[in-house]
Parts: C-alpha cells; structure tokens; sequence
DNA sequence: TTAATATATGAACAGATGTTCATACGTTCA
DNA sequence: TGAACGTATGAACATCTGTTCATATATTAA
C-alpha cells in the first residue's frame, strides 16, 4: 500500500465513491460514450436527428460501404441509442429517445466553443 | 457507384449533409466521446463532480495506479473536460464547465433507465 | 418460383487504446 | 543544498476497434 499524501482523507474518500455510480453502470456508460466515439456513427446520429431514414438512404448520404454503415447501426441499436422500425422492404431508423439528441448536442456546444 | 434505392432522394440527402457539423467538429466531437469511453475517466469525473481533488486523492479513491490517473486526467484536460489549479505542490484537477456535467448526467440516467 | 433489392453478419486485417514500468521533473521544507 | 513528496511522460505490451470483403437472410415483384 502506498502512503496517503496529507489532503486525503479516507472517510471523505469513501463517501465521495460511494456517489460513484457503480461498476455495472460505468460500464454501460463507457459503452454508450464509446459508441458516440466513431464519425461515421456520429453522422449517422446527426442525420437521423433530421429525419428518419433507411439504411441505403444513409449509405448515399455518408459514402460508405453498406457493411459500414449496417455495423454502425447495430451498435447504435444495441445500446438504444437508435431504434427500428420494419417499413415493406425497408428498414427505417430512428432516434431513440431526448437522451441521444442532449449527448450530441452538448458535446457539440463544447467543441464549437473552441473553435 | 451503387445504384439508388427508390427512398433516396439526392437533392434531400444534400440538404441533410448541410446539417450535419463539418469534419473537424465531428472529429473533435470523436475525440471527446473517446476520452469519455473508459471506466476510469468516468470515475475521475464522477468524482471530480463532487469536490475538486488532487491527484493522490484519485488515486486513492480510484485504486489504480498513479501513472493511469495522470495519463486519464491529461486526455480530459486536452479535451477541455477538466482543467488545473497549482496549490503548493499539489495539482488540483476540477470540472471545466457544464457540458461535462450534462453530458455525464445524461449519459447516467439514459443506461439508468435499462437497469 | 425466381430474380432483384435491402439489410445483416462473420472473418480478418491494420490501426488505435489503456495500463504498467521506469524515470524525469517540479515544489517544499529541513 | 538535498531529500522527500507530488506529478508527468515515454516506451512497450496486450487488447480492442472500424473497416472491407464475402456471403447469408429477408422481402417484394414478376
């Protein structure tokens, strides 16, 4: 064990974790964040925040591959950030929920701040 | 070049395109998303909600090493996510400003709701 | 049925990432 | 000064990630 250094304080320390969340939903964090960190993934979202679209619709639209963009659209699936909806032949996307156009949008607010 | 399906529209695509920030925004916004996507940078941050910390504190609460705290707490302070204040000789970290908060909190409550 | 279209998925590869180890730097105080 | 403490950083490693290619599945229309 490493000594502490003279502005810790153990008690506080452990109060201060236990206002952590916990392991289970810093992982289910870490996966949404991670997700958010692609910009094909990224341009999708801010498309979709537009109108909701099909998956060759978003091919056309970011030129890449439709493998590319189908993978993309699975992870976005997967942590809810986007939903489906079967419509004939097609599959159209959407936004999930408010939570995804707040995480965009601040993050966006941020960096145009910089710049 | 692939053959358009009959939803795509290239005018509209165009238009949507516009909307969507240019690359140097998204890619900063990647960037952000990235340093976001690690168990222990959330931590530093959920922890640095609380109460400004030096880095011995971190460390302590965190259980890591200290090596992994500063290279975690120099990718949040590139990226404008938490800045410094020397006292003495301590570094004192804390929450650059509001869109950090907001986008911790936001991300919190949306995995909230799956659990 | 069959052909055509729309979408999904597994494999594989190159590139990126987080941690630790070792070490260097900066500040304080004796 | 120099020793002790607090912090930063480069290198190196194992692990993870995003893309493409090839192929499979599902729906529609003929």
């Amino acid at each position: 064990m490493k000594e502490k250094c003279e502005r810790v304080n153990p008690e506080q320390t452990k109060t201060l974790m236990q206002k952590v969340p916990d392991s289970e939903n810093i992982t289910r964090m870490s996966a949404v964040f991670q997700a958010l960190q692609s910009d094909t993934r990224l341009k999708i979202l801010f498309l979709l925040r537009q109108k909701e679209m099909c998956v060759c619709e978003l091919e056309q639209a970011l030129e890449v591959t439709q493998s590319a963009v189908s993978h993309g659209l699975r992870t976005l699936r997967q942590l809810d950030l986007v939903r489906v909806r079967r419509e004939g032949k097609f599959t159209v996307y959407y936004i999930a929920d408010e939570h995804v156009r707040t995480l965009i949008e601040t993050c966006l607010e941020h960096v145009e701040e910089k710049s």
